[in-house]
DNA sequence: TTCATGACCTC
DNA sequence: CCTTGTGTCATGAA
């Protein structure tokens, strides 16, 4: 049977979350920042409403860039942001949406993909009903919106989203993707970022029909054989990644920004400590060992470097991933003789489940529900 | 295989 | 005084 999927893209969900909690925002620019904490100011802008995007505001911006655009609205707000609420908030949103699907696959805390092949037949008339549906249920019971494509893969599913945004709602048939993509820019195709698309246009292709038309043989040399081969097959359209239910997660990190710019260890320790902290009960909460522990040091000229080691054995032993950043640490600013720290951070990898031990989040679900406690 | 780096994702 | 934070994949060297 025909695929269908469905693809859900909260608008600005940050953003909306704020003024669900507080309404009185509706209407005024909403810029969720992420404050590093150096200075007052300083971070950078993680989510702007869609007032704030029509006066320029942009994710990713630093936040006095922001507060500049919007010095003349004085009604404008800059809330830190606020995981733990978000989260709540998407949790039930995706409760709504696994009922409604054959399969979901959660990709963010504001983006799904589901399958619902078999409850709409491989009928795509059908699916933009559930879709709308799906549309009106979250809206009256969050208060939220968002923007949602149907098409026969995740790709044109998710291109299909993004093509109309905030509310928006986009059907792409099969024999309708190709005339949907070709006219696109390039920099719309989701892998093309602002490398490839400078390569790209550098070639003359501006297009992903252009892209499309283009040798595949040549594209193979000049990007090699793996992103050839995908950049081909999305631009005709193709994608046969499944929507896969429960995906296991291959590294868990956190990064964070210093007080100030430091090369001492006493400094930078402490923090890796609480770092491992964090990380040490995340592992643990997902119920996971780890056989990589690595350190990533970001410098105040923003070059990035890493070291890390992989463990002969996994373990799960918060002491053995302060034991390591110890070692690394050293040996990493030895390589980097003279610039400072900006940013430090520590990450997990080499996952492996626990075996005979529920995640932490799944011992809660059971030991709540009233069968089997 | 391990390790380092780069590109990209999204908010 | 200056831009956050998290995670995946590909590639090339060792």
């Amino acid at each position: 049977m025909q695929r269908v999927i469905i693809c859900v893209d909260m608008d600005a969900f940050y953003a909306q979350c704020e003024e669900k909690r507080n309404p009185s925002l509706r209407g005024r620019p909403v810029v969720v920042c992420v404050y590093s904490g150096r200075t007052e100011e300083s971070g950078a802008v993680s989510t702007a409403n869609y007032v704030a995007r029509d006066l320029g505001v942009r994710s990713g911006m630093p936040i006095y860039q922001a507060k500049r655009i919007l010095r003349d609205h004085p009604e404008s707000v800059f809330p830190g942001v606020d995981h733990a609420y978000y989260s709540q908030i998407s949790d039930r949103i995706m409760e709504l949406l696994r009922f409604r699907a054959d399969i979901l696959e959660q990709m963010s805390v504001d983006e799904a993909y589901l399958d619902v092949t078999t409850r709409v037949e491989g009928d795509f008339d059908s699916a933009l009903m559930l879709a709308t549906d799906l549309k009106e249920t979250i809206l009256r019971e969050e208060g939220l919106t968002c923007s949602v494509g149907v098409a026969a893969n995740k790709l044109a599913a998710k291109m299909a989203a993004d093509s109309k945004k905030p509310d928006g709602l986009t059907l792409v048939k099969p024999e309708e993707v190709l005339n949907f993509l070709s006219p696109m820019s390039v920099s719309k195709l989701y892998g093309v970022g602002i490398k490839t698309e400078a390569r790209l246009r550098t070639l003359g292709i501006k297009t992903i029909g252009e892209l499309a038309q283009f040798d595949v043989s040549r594209l193979s040399e000049l990007f090699g054989r793996n992103q050839a081969a995908y950049l081909h097959a999305a631009t005709q359209g193709v994608d046969e990644e499944p929507v896969v239910a429960d995906y296991e997660r291959k590294q868990i990190g956190r990064i964070v920004t210093l007080k100030q710019n430091t090369r001492e260890p006493d400094v930078i320790l402490p923090v890796l400590d609480n770092l491992a902290e964090d990380l040490h009960r995340t592992s643990r909460s997902e119920g996971v060992r780890f056989r990589s522990i690595g350190v990533t040091a970001i410098m105040e000229d923003l070059s990035i470097h890493s070291k890390s080691k992989t463990l002969p054995l996994e373990t799960e032993s918060r002491e053995e991933i302060n034991a390591v950043s110890r070692e690394l640490l050293p040996i990493l600013l030895a390589e980097i003789p003279g610039l400072m720290v900006r940013r430090i951070g520590l990450r997990l990898a080499g996952l492996s489940k626990i075996s005979g031990q529920a995640p932490l989040t799944e011992f809660l679900n059971t030991s709540t529900t009233t069968q089997r406690g």
